[in-house]
DNA sequence: TTTCTAACA
DNA sequence: TGTTAGTA
């Protein structure tokens, strides 16, 4: 793992500041912790700490959700491993983003629409 | 002031 | 999910 990958796993600011970058309430972000979604460090008193990686997943996460997703839809998209290499961490993205781009039209038709409007299998 | 856990009008 | 209570 580059430099580069360590310094964006660095678990630095507080739940606060990933309010203010993700929009998302601390309830959802605490939430989404323990749907596993984001696995942020504890420091001192217990304070929760994320890394630019637990802010990226937030934002795709807000996707997801707007995409239709639900938890357990969207547990299942990062069922990832303790130990994520680079190349692993590579593919995750990739797949991401094609992901993204088969829900592209999907996403915007639910922005014109205004109202979410899930569609789940099952 | 900010964050944490737990719980519910 | 929101929100509130009582702490640390």
């Amino acid at each position: 793992m580059s430099e580069k990958e360590l310094r964006k796993s660095m678990s630095v600011f507080p739940i606060g500041t990933v309010i203010k970058l993700t929009d998302l309430s601390a309830r959802q972000i605490r939430y989404y912790e323990a749907q596993k979604l984001v696995t942020p460090k504890r420091t001192d008193g217990n304070q929760r700490t994320y890394s630019l990686n637990d802010v990226d997943r937030l934002l795709e996460v807000k996707d997801w959700l707007k995409a239709g997703y639900d938890m357990a839809g969207i547990r299942s998209i990062y069922q990832e491993k303790s130990a994520t290499t680079t190349i692993q961490w590579e593919e995750h993205r990739l797949t991401d983003n094609d992901v993204r781009r088969l829900f592209y039209d999907d996403i915007l038709s639910e922005s014109r629409l205004g109202a979410t409007t899930p569609f789940k299998r099952s």
